[in-house]
RNA sequence: GUGGGUAUAGCUCAGCUGGUAGAGCGCUGCCUUGUGGUGGCAGAUGUCGCGGGUUCAAGUCCCGUUACUCACCCCA
């Protein structure tokens, strides 16, 4: 084994047969983006280091950008690679406010860099695929239940993967809810709610008492993180509470809507909560938060976040606030993959080998032939490398997961056989198809259990 | 950044109290002189992560180191 050659940790690398579950995600999520009129972007993989830290604590989580042949005086220092699409795009907002139309919708998927330490399901490289509405000066609440809607719709139809569950909350709801208990700061209540996740409410309300509250105020404040249904019924449950505040009535409308706004998605794969310990830990966000969790997966934590933020992109007069939602597609995906031996049917596109007869240029022309003319109609395919026996070419299609192999005869007549079952017929490379099922590499859950559970 | 675990063939792993390396799968060839898969036969492949130490002798014990991995933190 070559020892200086090995894996990196946290910079997962896809099989062909792997890469195609991938793309075939890609492609729905950019087909389902676009007819919810969302316009695609792309920005540059690197911003400035002030710009990337002004959402806060994250600063060690940065790639700070050097040459490795530095000049002198070189002064490259400053510049980082983004570690999510929504800092980036915030300042693709302030930067062209005045050539795009407000309110604008955009998706982009890429690459984004997190100096975290690797685990499953968590990356230093992965792939983020974003949608966000923003505004000028004002965003109607209404892109709060779109933006949701849009990924959820886009996630059930990705038939291969596992169900979800989305989880909604408004921060505007706990903000409310622990001012009107008498909180001069509701900030460390809603980081303190939001461990409830991970924690026992006995260590959360430890933490709080820490904080300064006393034991029965600290009880109160976890009361309302113990809600969640998948109705509006959670209003009542909050009014129960007995807690009076204006935010805390804002909250509990705008939640509501989400949750009305989203019940037409529900369904066997789709799954929509309010639950009312989801806080987030970004402190940018000002009202709906979401996460969302994969069925059988939950230890890898949320795999779609995002939600309400009103002044994350500024120029110092005019503010776009916005709401979006960032699917983790290596999140889902490598895991999966890994885990199930989540795969394409296929490690190439081809749908057809044409075999090659013997070594002379003619043979190879005639197979050519045959395959430019499946080419021409969308059939793809290639020719054999070599002329071995036939039954060594049938095996190199098998290897690759080709469905059929195709001859032509020593009288100039064609056959494809289809590999599988062995049927082989005479055919017309001018007019012969596959099967639809068979024209793309198909991606099967390696689990059928995982889906319906 | 903090703490634990692991490192042997392409892959998954075995190797007991130290005696110079194995299985399954995969791969190559032949049985099968131009139609694969099943079956039979034959075969190839390892600086046992790296460096040092103990010992007559180290894959095995000790120290260091690197990588991978899990948990915490945080997040997609």
């Amino acid at each position: 084994m070559n020892t200086k050659i090995r894996p990196l940790s946290g910079f997962p690398e896809l099989l062909p047969a792997q890469r195609v579950v991938e793309q075939q995600v890609v492609d729905t999520l950019r087909h389902v983006f676009e007819l919810h009129g969302f316009a695609g972007i792309e920005t540059r993989a690197v911003e400035p280091l002030d710009q990337l830290l002004t959402k806060g604590e994250t600063s060690k989580e940065v790639y700070v950008l050097r040459r490795l042949q530095e000049q002198e005086g070189g002064k490259d220092a400053g510049l980082g690679l983004h570690f999510d699409l929504t800092v980036p795009f915030a300042r693709y907002v302030v930067e062209n406010a005045g050539r795009l139309e407000f309110p604008f919708r955009r998706y982009q998927v890429q690459k984004v860099w997190r100096g975290e330490r690797p685990q499953d399901g968590r990356y230093r490289e992965f792939t983020q695929a974003d949608i966000d509405v923003v505004g000028r000066d004002t965003l109607s609440f209404h892109h709060d239940v779109e933006v949701a809607r849009v990924m959820l719709d886009a996630l059930r139809r990705i038939d291969f993967l596992p169900g979800f569950r989305l989880q909604v909350n408004n921060r505007k709801l706990l903000e409310g809810y622990f001012l009107g208990l008498g909180l001069d700061d509701p900030a460390p209540a809603m980081t303190a709610v939001d461990k409830l996740d991970k924690q026992s409410p006995e260590a959360v309300a430890a933490l709080l008492v820490e904080g300064g509250l006393d034991a029965d105020l600290a009880r109160r404040c976890l009361a309302i993180a113990e809600i969640s249904s998948t109705d509006t019924s959670f209003v009542q449950q909050v009014r129960d509470l007995g807690v009076e505040h204006p935010l805390l009535e804002e909250g509990l409308t705008e939640l509501a809507a989400v949750v009305e706004g989203c019940a037409g998605l529900v369904g066997p794969r789709v799954e929509v909560v309010a639950d009312l310990r989801i806080a987030r830990g970004l402190d940018y966000y000002t009202g709906t938060v979401f996460e969302t969790r994969m069925r059988g997966h939950e230890a890898l934590g949320s795999i779609c976040s995002g939600g309400r933020y009103d002044a994350l992109a500024t120029d110092g007069r005019t503010t776009y606030p916005g709401v979006g939602i960032s699917l983790g597609v290596s999140r889902v995906l490598v895991p999966l993959i890994s885990r199930t031996g989540l795969v394409a049917d296929r490690s190439v596109p081809s749908a057809v080998l044409v075999a090659l007869v013997d070594d002379a240029p003619e043979a190879r022309a005639a197979s050519e032939a045959v395959a430019d003319a499946l080419r021409a109609r969308d059939v793809a395919c290639e020719v054999s490398p070599s002329p071995q026996k036939f039954g060594k070419q049938i095996r190199y299609a098998e290897r690759r997961g080709i469905p059929f192999v195709w001859f032509t005869t020593a009288e100039g007549g064609h056959e494809v056989k289809d590999i599988r079952s062995g049927e082989q017929v005479t055919a017309d490379p001018a007019a012969w198809t596959p099967p639809h099922e068979d024209l793309r590499p198909q991606v099967t859950s390696h689990d059928p259990q995982e889906m319906t559970k």
